[in-house]
DNA sequence: AGCATCACTGTAACCGGTCACAGGCCTCGT
DNA sequence: ACGAGGCCTGTGACCGGTTACAGTGATGCT
């Protein structure tokens, strides 16, 4: 026969329990935990006797048990679905994740971060998100027909997204940018400048970003009257490299070029060895200005003028989001303005 | 006055419970349970009748009311103390986190981000890891006298960590590259190519990485009769523009040298524009090797050769050792082998 | 036949919280 | 003096699993 032991001698002591709290403190366990969620009509001197047994105790409240008791599990996923492209390349990335660990943390929930790459992934991130294990779901800029997407929606968990979401408006909340907007902006603080030859340097047009970034550009040249010309939009993969080789197309194509609006940091950085290179000086032959106000642009040389991607207020937006959705209300899709910031590449006219 | 919704609000019918499952299968819910974790002894009949009603049900167990009967959470902490470095600066971090991912995915365990940077973030991360929410905690790089690693030391949580702990080797289990062996094939692979002038960008010497790699440096230079010169030495931070910096000064200090080991490829990739301004072709009159073969490495002109730093493995040995040590195994240290890798930047004699 | 053993199953007692409900005590109104 | 009602507290019933322990019936052994 084996007895259980009561004191277990090998594995340290056992942490306090709601129950010994209450009888270090004289009272029961259900009025500590009446001070633990600060509910009402609790007396000054049991909430003062509570505090001091928990501080004497060391007393932490069980996480399992609590989210036992109420249903809830006081943690969200931040679930990445393309790895390859969002976590090595993009230092955007980097910015939105740390925002949302910290919006996260100031409402005391805990951030699980999943990475869904293989079908096996994918398998297993579905089950466990069904399975109740979290609260909320944040996604990075999602692929519209993606089945785990539907999948997702289907088990009802609550789910914000970052960039829209095509097809799913009643269904998810969603937070972006206002690419379109911000394009917009740049393109007309360069014909204000005095460009009339402004070309662009596209991201991929399978992205939302890269859609409207061009959209943007374009409708900026139309406001103005100003003809769009094919060869003056080049195409890149958002990557310092692809930037470089578009800019290269692009002295190419459209010799008289005075500015370029590139789609990201990245492309842009990219742009200023080939200008460099070709004898021109930036920015007094050419303007350049990218987006996104990624770290890399005021270390540039010249510093980059770009258009400020607010993902600080974006993660905040996000998890204020899916906080709502979690305590019921219905799916919202929100746009976050951006800003223009003027520096050594384009300086203001 | 605002009634309190009883269902809870994100799902609309309850999930199923061992309960129910027992009840569809005509079997006790404890025969549920042991079918569900693979006991034995239980009818072969009973077993396929449980497993019928559970995809009959859709059932998947309530994790909070396992991790509560077994005290298990199933979730280890992926603990960030300096994410402006790591998560900003560092390509090889986003390495160690995905195979970090991949390997606990596999073990079917969760992977809890958190970033604690703020000294409030901190003082959150210490309650939570102590507080019973996780099993164990993987730490990337962590400075030896922080009070943290400490605090977390007391709180009896399994720690593993990423990089030699200095004065925490009986109480954490650490997983490291052999940096220093790996920096002295690089270097005695100069040597060998018929380098004579050799400098090295070091990296900061407050970090394990950055004084292992100077004295694999140091001792490859010893071992084969070469004198160390001090001015042959520069320091960097790791960073692309550090290494352009330190090549500057070490072209300035010393004018004929023909080999560089730097510490790291970004500062590597940094020294390869100076040396071209200067003149000096690279691998035909200075051959350049870096440390970490991140991505970057492969793409420089020329490619770069580099050190490789087995993330992925060092990413697995973590969690295998994590692990070993929630199993009640004793803490152990373990060192993981580089090896060189070749490219057009110094390529084999 | 009687008893031990084996293979399996069910009951009940946890794990550590939350919360509905039933009081108790004190003050106030009548 | 006594009931009403406000404030505060304690009991006990959950939440949904795991697991110790106590059966139960069938078989094997003496």
């Amino acid at each position: 026969m084996i007895p259980t032991v009561p004191t277990s001698p090998g594995t340290g002591r056992k942490r306090p329990t709601i129950r010994d709290v209450a009888r270090e403190a004289g009272v029961s366990y259900a009025t500590v935990s009446r001070v633990l969620n600060g509910r009402e009509w609790v007396s000054p001197e049991a909430v003062r006797s509570v505090r001091e047994a928990i501080t004497r105790t060391g007393y932490t409240a069980n996480p399992h048990a609590r989210s036992l008791a109420t249903g809830r599990s006081g943690s969200i996923a931040f679930l990445l679905t393309e790895p390859q492209h969002l976590l090595f390349e993009d230092p955007n990335f980097a910015v939105l994740l740390r925002g949302v660990a910290q919006a996260l943390s100031a409402r005391e929930l805990t951030l699980i971060l999943m990475i869904a790459a293989t079908p096996e992934e994918r398998g297993r991130a579905v089950t466990y998100l069904s399975g109740g294990h979290v609260d909320g779901v944040l996604l990075v800029s999602p692929h519209s027909g993606d089945p785990l997407l539907s999948q997702l929606v289907k088990a009802e968990v609550p789910i914000v997204a970052c960039g829209k979401v095509l097809g799913h408006e009643t269904t998810i909340s969603s937070v972006a940018a206002d690419e379109w907007a911000g394009a917009r902006s740049a393109v007309e603080h360069l014909i204000a400048a005095g460009c009339r030859r402004i070309a662009h340097i596209a991201g991929p047009q399978d992205t939302s970003g890269g859609v409207d970034r061009l959209r943007g550009y374009a409708d900026a040249l139309a406001a103005h009257g100003i003809a769009l010309d094919e060869a003056a939009v080049a195409h890149g993969t958002w990557s310092h490299e692809s930037g470089a080789e578009a800019m290269r197309d692009l002295l190419r194509r459209v010799p008289d070029l005075d500015g370029v609006f590139a789609a990201s940091d990245a492309m842009a950085a990219g742009t200023l060895p080939v200008l460099r290179e070709a004898g021109r000086d930036v920015p007094g032959d050419v303007r350049v200005v990218g987006f996104d106000d990624s770290g890399l642009a005021a270390t540039l040389h010249p510093p980059l003028s770009t258009v400020r991607n607010p993902l600080d207020r974006i993660s905040e937006e996000m998890v204020r989001l899916l906080g709502e959705l979690i305590a019921g209300r219905t799916p919202l899709s929100i746009t976050v303005p951006t800003s223009l910031v003027l520096r050594g590449s384009s300086p203001p006219p």
